[in-house]
DNA sequence: CCATAGTGTTACCAACGGTAACACATAAGA
DNA sequence: TCTTATGTGTTACCGTTGGTAACACTATGG
């Protein structure tokens, strides 16, 4: 299931490979194949880029767009985004769809340091005010 | 890599069977081979099942102990501590390591409601307090 | 017209996860 | 004691995915 037909890809299922490519292109705002393979701490072949390209376009991830002849690789979606799905997906998987529950967790299992908690939480606050009313 | 011997494990990598089954396991506290598959839709064979339980084992989800002569499995983790190690994950992966990335992302993209923002804030807070002088 | 640089296609292989059969052990009843 | 049920251990098969790449094709620039 949920290999069918949503429009919505799921980031957890990325390789490591692929995981890297993409988050090159995030930090690049654009690339080529060449670029991501300069980028590359291994050495791997064009064709070996350009297939990893290809793929993380077809699950979504990225559009391209021709230089001359030559595939430039966008992102889709801000990794933000992504990584926001990602998160929402374990929420549903593992706390059965509570965020509260999940933060709970992360304070307990102190994956979060109390620092960043602490500006989280002003974040939150902020984002809150922000877009508070409208909606 | 990550697939060595880091004490640590990966909760993405689990399969839709697999978290199924944890997840069963994780609302009942503990669980046979059998009252798993009772508690599945799915008619899946005892192997199978049992299969699946010794690979989360393995995984270091689960442990097992005996309850004359049948197999008793219980977390080995509480789920909410396997979501906040995904979610760290996620953070590394696509938001170089910063949770307030992650949650302005979900803030962005909706992931979270506002009414769930609104608690989760206050939940923040009270833990901070909490916790707040010890370490 | 040829070489260079890029793409499209196809493939191979290892690992993983879903699914299960079958063999083995042993407690319990006949 | 012999047999049956019940539960475990082992092994396997198969489809999908991801890492890796070769090779063929096309068109551009010299």
């Amino acid at each position: 299931m949920a290999r069918n037909s949503q429009p919505h890809h799921d980031p957890a299922e990325l390789g490591e490979l692929e995981r890297e490519v993409l988050g090159i292109v995030w930090r690049r705002a654009d690339a080529s194949a060449d670029q991501v393979r300069e980028e590359l701490d291994r050495p791997l072949k064009d064709s070996t880029i350009r297939t990893v390209l290809r793929r993380l376009e077809e699950k979504g991830y990225l559009e391209h767009s021709l230089d001359n002849r030559t595939f430039i690789y966008r992102p889709s979606e801000s990794r933000q985004r992504v990584a926001g799905r990602a998160v929402q997906r374990i929420v549903d998987w593992f706390c059965a769809g509570s965020v509260e529950d999940l933060l709970v967790g992360m304070v307990d299992s102190k994956v979060v340091s109390r620092a960043e908690l602490e500006r989280l939480a002003r974040r939150i606050a902020a984002a809150k005010k922000q877009e508070g009313d409208k909606a």
